[in-house]
DNA sequence: TTGTAGGCGTTATCAT
DNA sequence: ATGATAACGCCTACAA
C-alpha cells in the first residue's frame, strides 16, 4: 500500500507515482493514468506523515481550546475547522480543560506532529513556550488574548465599544438602577468588557452595581442573579459580560423573583449564541462574528511571508437587538 | 532541532537519544540526564511524524462530525478528545457538515495522515470505504451508527427502550393525548425512538400523532410544537426525539399557545443537554451517557489484538425525571 | 549500556 | 517526461 507497490503495478517509477499525486507536476497521460489505475485497485493514499516530513510543512493546525461544549466555543471551532478544511489543512483539537498549564502541553504537542500552526482560543501561553514556537518555526494565532509575540497574529474584538453602546442603550431606555456581573475567569475580553462598562458608566457619573461569581457559566448566572435582585437597591438592568451568564440572570430574574423582562428588569449578554435567540429569552446581545474570525485566522496563514513584526487584527460584534431591553423613555 | 544536533550537543549517539525519548528503553542515568539538558538547551521535540512513520502508528484518532455546534455533539467530542489525551493520543477532528459524501472523504484524510482509528459520529460511510479503511488498518468505531463491518466497533444506546419507558410514563401520568415530534434526519438513534414509541403505543392500542419536519434543531421544533397545537384533537403530550426539538416545542406551547407546562402539555426530550437542565425548561429527558460512550471506545482502541469479529457495545440512557411531564394520576 | 547501519514512505535533485 | 539517488527524522535490530 505504498507508492512503491503502485509504482510496481503501474510498470513505472516511485517518482512517477508521486509526481502524479502532486498537483502542477511533469508527468504524461497515460503514466498519468496507468498509475490512477493501479493506486485505485491497490487502495493507495498519499501518506501524509511521510510527505509532511520532506517538505517540512504537515498541513496541520492545532486547535487549543478549553470548554469546547459551551455554545460560542464550540461555534467557533466549527468555524474554524470549517474554513480549515476547505483549506486544504486538517485540524488536530486539543482540549485544555484539565489544568491551566496544558495550554503549554498542548503547544508542545503541537510541536510534536510539526503543526504549521497553533490557533489558541484559551489560556495564556508562557512566554517561554511562545518562544519555543517561534524556534520550532509554528505559528501562532491568538483569539482574543493578551500576549504578543514576532511570528503571531492576534485576533480581537470591540469588546470596550460593546460594552459601552451596551450602557448607553440602558440609559436611553431609562434604565435608573444599573449593575454588571461576570465570571470569575479574568480573560481579557471579560475584562475589557467590565472596564469599560464602568468607565462609561464613571464618565456620566452613574453608579453600578458589580458582582462577580464562579465560572462563566449558566449556573453562575442563576448565583450571579440572585445576589444582585435579593438587595434593597434592585438594580433594573444587568449587563452581562456573556450570554451564558444572562441566561441565569433572566431565569433567576423570573422563575426566583417573578419579575418580568423587560417591564422589571433589562437585560444585555455577549456573543449571541443560539439560546439568545430563543422564544425563552429574546436576548438583547453582542454577536460573535465567528465566520470573520475564522477568516483572518485563514488569511494570515495563507501568507506564508512570516512578518517579522507582530500583527494584530480587529473585528467588530455588532449588536443584535431583541427583546430584554424595555424600548420607554426615561 | 533534530535528534541528529541533541546527540552533537550531548556528545552521544542519536540513537542514545531516541532511546531517551522511548520509555523503558535502557539507558544510563547520566546518558539521559546529558541528552535532556541538551534537548531542553535546543529546544528539541520529538518528531511524531517521523515517529508514526516507521513505529506504523501515527497516535492519531480521527473524530469524524457534522453538526459540531449542538449541545450534544461538542459534549461528546469534549469528552472524545478528553480521554483520547489522557490515553496519550491526539484527535483529528473532521467537519461533515458541507455534504453528505463528505464522511467518505472524511475517512480518506484520516487514511491519509495514517490515523491508527476513525470515530464516526455523524453519517454513514460507504461500504466500499469501510472496505478501504479495513485494508488501511484503519479501526473503526461507529458510535450510533447501522452498518457492522469486520475490525470496527458498534457503540450503541437502549433507544428504543428509553423510548417505549418514554411512553409509559405518559400513560401513567394520565396523558390522553399522544404525540410524537421528530426531525426528517432519519438516523438510527432517532429512528429507533420514534418507531419504538409507536410500537409500544401500537401495543396498548394507543393511537399517536405523529409529526417530523426539517433537521434536528431548536427552530424545527418551534414548527413541530406549531403543528401540533394547531390541530383541533390537540395532544396533551409530545415525546420529542431530541432535547433541542423538545425546547422549540415548549416554546411555541408556551409562547405561541399559552400552554402550561406540564399542567396543559407534558413533553420528554432525548439527550439530556444542558439546556434541559434550565430553569425554564427543565426538561424530562434521558442522559447520553457521553463519558461511558467515549470510554467504551478508548476501551476498544487500547485492546490492541484486532479482533476479527463485529463487536457491539450496548449503552443505556437513563432517565433523568424533572418537571415537564405532570405527575397526576389519571 | 552503547554505537552502527538499515529502513519507514515521501519528495527533490539531477541526469537521461 | 522519466528514472535513479539522496535526504527528511526517527526507531530498532545487531554487534560491540
Amino acid at each position: 500500500m505504498s507508492a512503491k507497490d503502485v509504482a510496481a503495478k503501474a510498470g513505472v517509477s516511485r517518482a512517477a507515482v508521486s509526481r502524479t499525486f502532486t498537483p502542477g507536476a511533469s508527468v504524461s497521460p497515460e503514466t498519468r493514468s496507468k498509475v490512477l489505475e493501479a493506486a485505485e485497485a491497490l487502495g493507495y493514499e498519499v501518506n501524509h506523515l511521510a510527505r509532511g516530513l520532506i517538505r517540512q510543512q504537515s498541513g496541520i493546525v492545532a486547535l487549543v481550546v478549553a470548554q469546547l461544549a459551551t455554545p460560542y466555543r464550540s461555534e467557533l471551532v466549527r468555524a474554524l475547522t470549517d474554513q480549515l478544511q476547505a483549506a486544504g489543512k486538517v485540524a488536530i483539537l486539543i482540549n485544555t480543560d484539565r489544568s491551566d498549564s496544558t495550554v503549554d502541553m498542548a503547544l508542545q504537542q503541537a510541536i510534536r506532529y510539526r503543526a504549521d500552526a497553533a490557533i489558541v482560543l484559551s489560556g495564556m501561553p508562557e512566554r517561554s513556550i511562545t518562544e519555543l514556537c517561534h524556534r520550532n518555526g509554528l505559528r501562532l494565532v491568538l483569539i482574543n488574548r493578551d500576549d504578543s509575540h514576532t511570528s503571531s497574529i492576534q485576533i480581537r474584538l470591540n469588546d470596550a465599544e460593546a460594552a459601552r453602546l451596551g450602557l448607553i442603550a440602558f440609559v436611553r431606555s431609562g434604565c435608573k438602577k444599573l449593575a454588571l456581573a461576570t465570571s470569575e475567569a479574568g480573560t481579557p475580553s471579560l475584562v475589557a468588557r467590565e472596564q469599560s462598562f464602568l468607565a462609561e458608566a464613571g464618565k456620566r457619573g452613574i453608579d453600578v452595581i458589580c458582582e462577580r461569581y464562579g465560572p462563566t457559566g449558566y449556573e453562575s448566572g442563576l448565583v450571579l442573579g440572585e445576589r444582585l435582585l435579593v438587595r434593597p437597591d434592585r438594580p433594573d438592568a444587568v449587563f452581562c459580560t456573556t450570554d451564558l451568564l444572562a441566561c441565569g440572570v433572566m431565569d433567576a430574574a423570573r422563575h426566583r423573583f417573578s419579575l418580568a423582562i423587560p417591564d422589571d428588569l433589562s437585560i444585555i449578554g455577549f456573543d449571541n449564541i443560539p439560546q439568545a435567540g430563543w422564544e425563552a429569552y429574546q436576548l438583547t446581545t453582542f454577536t460573535q462574528p465567528v465566520e470573520d474570525i475564522a477568516a483572518a485566522a485563514m488569511d494570515w496563514l495563507s501568507h506564508t511571508e512570516t512578518q517579522e513584526k507582530p500583527h494584530v487584527v480587529h473585528l467588530t460584534a455588532t449588536m443584535a437587538w431583541r427583546k430584554s431591553v424595555r424600548s420607554g423613555k426615561p
